[in-house]
DNA sequence: CCTCACAGAACAAAT
DNA sequence: TTCTGTGAGG
């Protein structure tokens, strides 16, 4: 493979055949080329050189970027592996497969550099992990195993582990990696970092990352960049294999990314950056806008294309996203323009606290959804609430779990780290590596064995003491009666099992499902939650019996653990439409018909700590995010606000953000209903600081909306509350939070039953009114409910696994 | 060694 | 509010 020889026979033919392609007629040996505008187009066609490809919001960038490629293969300039595409999130990589597939067919299926950096990197460093000083089969670390092993070395330098925590010393240490700084090359500036002993530390981690044969996240990237400039032969070789460069969100890019691009560029020059400054959101993981307001200097003759033509959102969307980002400084400018008809303004309301909010925007989804106020119904699949923080996801859970509005929260807490995949995963590392201390020490006393901390130690300070793992330690310990009592006999079996594990998974004699269901059982583990009473145990058995489904795609587990160290995403595509909650930062490169905008407050959005810790470039990155977020809109964009909020369960009062001030009045339309405004709320304060629009409209009319009957204005707030209130349509199996429950299970409760609703846990039905259980839950309190929520306790007893 | 109760801090974003 | 770390008691 590392041979690659590009004076074969095809590569040869390579250019006379791009030359007839090229030439007389164009258009009829690419087809494809018609369905571009100019901007596009030109960007498709300028093959050699750097090229710059400016695509603001909606511009048709991953259009131009997907034939490009295509381009770059029909011609003939370069073979699929010849093609270095990358991207930042594996849902991008997929998307562009995808595309391309549909665009060329399955000649694309070899494309095996298109992907993320750290995928990307992944893969080159197994190949040249020796000169790094890893074996080729080097674990990955996640978030979780920095930490603990940073916790270890912390506690080693005996610190006050209150001020100094090693999360802490995490995030600077990801930070140089970023900054693409290895410990020996940390600039004097930073040498009192974390009570001048993280230089010091950061050594020591990488030290013992390396003993354990493992790297993070940042050093995937950090030690090809070591390998490619300490290893000419290396470098010269990828730069003739990779002819062509694509990046995806250049204005993502940290520096050490930057570095890496700019050496595989660096013969040929052959680079193409897609990227978007106003949309720069990551500045807090180390991107660097810089790189891309400085492309035209890192690369000599660069060639820059403006995408501005925007095909997704309406011309009031458009004037207010663009409005907004004005207020930035330091742009480099683009004017996005549209030829969609004008449609709805973006609309602004403001609500008395958070719960009100998430219920107005549940009513408004439903209202939506049927299609009332002479618009056109829209699936929920095609609505999109867009928060600041994933900590504002739950209001909008609860109400939405309360209604039976059928939601999916993209990128919450993800799958694979949950406790419980955590664990198990550990097991299975451990089977396939009886050398993965961070995993040994995670399940040793996972369920219990009676191994508290005094074992642990005692296995470490034997294996230490022998210079072997700490599996290889516990057998040690066992063998000359380190451990006494039920902890010798726990640990005993317990290495006998991984022994035993270890031979299955090399004899191949059982498939890994069978091996891993086998893991999990006799380790005890799943008698664990099976044992374990709490609410949350039975969504446990479920999530690993997700995971071994999951395994089910894989060759081995060691190819599915490979996979699961990169590919963080679990998006479960489902049948039923449901209404997405997510983050705006995962929100990016997505488009909603219809999208909310909750929580426009000063303190949450923009985030006081984002302005306290990085000042006006903060608030800039702030309002960036805010522009993401309008021009994730088609049709309807509605911002919103409450002057009161819960933070750390204690009442707030908020302001507007200063964001909605920046709103164009021309394009927004504002739903305010009056009795907010009149005091009777006590929050007029709220009103005398707010944007012009808002004082605006508490003196004018509020009936503007063309004749339509306005809900939000005329029988106003009463009506918008009560309507909750009414029945629910046929009750159908909903899934929400990953427990599926069926319709057959409604009204057939009587009071007193003991029943499992996936979030609050057990309770008691105390009463039932129409389609709702009153039930008092025996964590949670007294909830009113829709029956088809919960399921009879005793059903979810024994969820099967 | 385990479990429970209490105090105190924590809500920013993710490959 | 909810999670985490700590200390007493079994």
């Amino acid at each position: 493979m590392s041979s690659y020889d590009e004076s074969d026979a095809f590569g040869a033919a390579a250019v006379p055949l791009s030359r007839r392609a090229m030439g007389a007629d164009p258009k009829a040996h690419a087809p494809y080329l018609d369905t571009l505008n100019p901007a596009q187009r030109e960007a498709v066609e300028t093959l050699d050189g750097p090229v710059l490809m400016l695509a603001g919001a909606g511009t048709g960038k991953t259009k131009a970027l997907t034939t490009r490629i295509a381009h770059l293969m029909t011609t003939g300039r370069a073979r699929p592996n010849e093609i270095l595409a990358v991207t930042f999130t594996n849902k991008a990589a997929r998307e562009m497969r995808n595309r391309l597939g549909a665009l060329m067919g399955e000649a694309v299926e070899g494309m095996p550099w298109l992907g993320t950096f750290h995928a990307i990197c992944v893969k080159l460093l197994r190949r040249h992990a020796e000169l790094v000083g890893l074996k080729t089969n080097f674990t990955i670390l996640d978030t979780d195993d920095q930490i603990r092993l940073l916790k270890q070395l912390v506690a080693v330098e005996d610190m006050d582990d209150k001020r100094w925590p090693a999360r802490m010393l995490a995030g600077i240490i990801d930070g140089w990696k970023n900054r693409a700084l290895t410990p020996d090359a940390i600039p004097t500036a930073d040498a009192q970092a974390f009570d001048g002993r993280g230089v010091r530390l950061y050594a020591a981690y990488q030290a013992r990352l390396r003993e354990l044969n493992a790297a993070d996240f940042g050093d995937l990237l950090l030690h090809m960049l070591t390998i490619f400039t300490q290893n000419e032969d290396v470098l010269a070789q990828y730069r003739r294999w990779f002819r062509y460069i694509m990046v995806d969100e250049y204005q993502d890019t940290n520096v050490a990314q930057y570095l890496w691009l700019r050496l595989l560029a660096g013969g040929h020059k052959n680079i193409c950056c897609v990227g978007d400054d106003d949309q720069s959101i990551y500045g807090w993981r180390g991107a660097e806008v810089g790189n891309i307001l400085r492309f035209e200097q890192d690369f000599e003759g660069a060639k820059v294309i403006r995408l501005e033509q925007n095909y997704r959102s309406t011309p009031h969307i458009l004037a207010a996203a663009s409005g907004l980002i004005d207020a930035n400084k330091g742009r480099l400018g683009k004017t996005l323009w549209t030829e969609a008809e004008e449609g709805e303004k973006l609309r602004l309301i403001g609500h008395w606290d958070g719960d009100e909010e998430a219920r107005w925007i549940g009513e408004e989804v439903e209202a939506l959804q049927r299609g009332t106020r002479g618009l056109d119904p829209v699936s929920l699949d095609d609505m999109a609430i867009l928060v600041r923080a994933s900590h504002q996801m739950r209001a909008f859970e609860d109400r939405f779990l309360t209604i039976g509005l059928p939601y999916r929260v993209i990128g919450g807490p993800r799958f694979y780290e949950r406790l419980e995949i955590r664990d198990a995963m550990a097991y299975f590392r451990l089977a396939v590596s009886l050398d993965d201390d961070l995993a040994f020490e995670r399940v040793v006393n996972t369920p219990k064995r009676g191994l508290g901390d005094k074992a642990v130690q005692t296995i470490q300070r034997t294996a230490r003491a022998n210079g072997v793992s700490l599996v290889e330690g516990a057998r040690l310990a066992v063998q000359t009666k380190l451990l006494s009592g039920k902890g010798l006999k726990e640990l005993g079996i317990l290495v006998d099992a991984l022994d035993r594990w270890h031979g299955q998974v090399r004899s191949e004699a059982d498939t890994h499902v069978e091996l891993a269901e086998m893991i999990l059982d006799e380790s005890g583990y799943t008698a664990m939650w099976q044992n374990d009473k709490t609410p949350e145990a039975p969504g446990r058995l479920e999530n690993l019996k997700e995971l071994v489904k999951a395994l089910e795609n894989f060759e081995n587990l060691q190819g599915f653990l490979e996979h699961v160290a990169l590919i963080m995403d679990n998006e479960s595509s489902d049948a039923e439409a449901k209404v997405s909650i997510m983050t705006l930062h995962a929100a990016k490169g997505l488009e909603f018909p219809v999208v909310f905008l909750p929580g426009w407050e000063d303190g949450l959005f923009p985030s006081q700590r984002a302005m306290d810790e990085s000042g006006l470039k903060g608030l800039e990155e702030e309002r960036r995010l805010a522009y993401v977020g309008i021009t994730r809109a088609e049709r309807l964009a509605t911002v919103s606000f409450a002057a009161n909020r819960r933070v750390y369960g204690q009442w707030q009062s908020q302001l507007p953000s200063r964001f909605i001030d920046e709103l164009p009045e021309d394009h927004v339309e504002v739903l305010t209903p009056p009795g907010l405004y009149g005091g009777a709320y006590g929050a007029a304060g709220m009103a005398a600081s707010a944007s012009p629009a808002i004082a605006g409209a508490a003196t004018s009319d509020l009936h503007d909306r063309a004749g339509r009957a306005d809900v939000y204005n005329s029988p106003g707030w009463k009506r918008l509350q009560s309507r909750s209130q009414g029945a629910r349509g046929l009750a159908q199996p909903v899934e929400a939070r990953g427990l599926t429950i069926d319709a057959t299970a409604v009204s057939s409760f009587t009071e007193g039953d003991r029943v499992f609703h996936k979030k609050f846990g057990y309770g008691l039905v105390s009463g039932i009114e129409g389609d709702k259980l009153k039930v008092d839950f025996e964590k949670a309190g007294t909830k009113h409910i829709v029956a088809r929520f919960v399921v009879a306790a005793d059903a979810a007893d024994d969820v099967p696994f």
